[in-house]
DNA sequence: TAGTCTCCGATCTTTTTAGTCCCACTTAGG
DNA sequence: CCTAAGTGGGACTAAAAAGATCGGAGACTA
């Protein structure tokens, strides 16, 4: 459906708040999942893919929780929680017997539009969400491309 | 998942062939069906939405079927499937509370992501994906951009 | 050494997707 | 004017993915 899961999301709003956080101290699972009203057994599991994949260094035993690293970008949090990225099933699975065989006939249009999209998302960090996040409360972006409720 | 589902992908492959009969003659159901090796009662499903949408012109009777108009975009394709774009849930529905009340942190970058997306949606139609097909047929695009199996 | 905290596997429920079945309506052609 | 080949559309089932939960093992700090 085109649409990112709710651990994608999740993944993306604890590593914003991570991130912001900075190195002084770790943050805890319930820390995140109290703040922005999240299940915390899922958060749970989410962290631990994106500590597994080294997006985040993980610290145990009282006092610990997550601590960010640099420069992630949001490709690397998707492909950490959802596994690569495809538009379509014949390009998660390379190998699988893909499409309509030999007939499909939507294939290399499809596959640009993948490497636009996963471009954009390669280029875009935390830290940049976070940049342009902290602007948007200054000055609202245009807003014909907003949502009603997002103005107040 | 970040994927289309299988009636889009089988939405964009009818559009495509019923793109390139041009208006000489109607296509059917089963005629696509049957080349592309795609379920008949789901894709007639497909199409009927695809034509309530205005995307195809529908024709009843024997020697019936679909016919193309110009210029539809891709993004049309998915919005008549699938329904309107959104990344997030909260980008669909507006009126909905979204995310997680106010404290949600990463709805303005993901406007500008999917801003970005529907924009490279909107910009190619059927007709340029079928000219990019073709062209690809004769001179295949960067390797290392593709999966193995494309490059044969 | 006790209390937090992360780590990890197993499980359950709900929602979405994929695919099927059936019947009503339309229409070209004999 | 009847029939075969089409579309239109609702109801239904099965499978897969997403969302959420439970229970316990191991790590660390005070």
């Amino acid at each position: 459906m085109m649409k990112l899961s709710k651990k994608t999301d999740y993944g993306l709003i604890a590593m914003q708040h991570i991130s912001s956080t900075g190195s002084s101290r770790a943050v805890s699972t319930k820390e995140i999942a109290n703040q922005y009203n999240i299940p915390v057994e899922l958060l749970a599991k989410v962290l631990q893919r994106l500590a597994k994949s080294g997006l985040i260094i993980s610290q145990n035993g009282p006092k610990g929780g997550y601590i960010s690293r640099k420069a992630v970008t949001i490709a690397a949090v998707i492909n950490a929680i959802e596994g690569p990225i495809g538009i379509a099933e014949c390009m998660r699975a390379p190998n699988e017997q893909c499409c309509q065989l030999e007939t499909c006939n939507i294939r290399t249009p499809l596959q640009f539009i993948q490497t636009s999209i996963v471009r954009l998302l390669e280029d875009m960090t935390i830290e940049d969400m976070a940049e342009r996040n902290a602007l948007a409360s200054i000055q609202p972006i245009a807003p014909h491309l907003m949502t009603e409720g997002a103005a107040k």
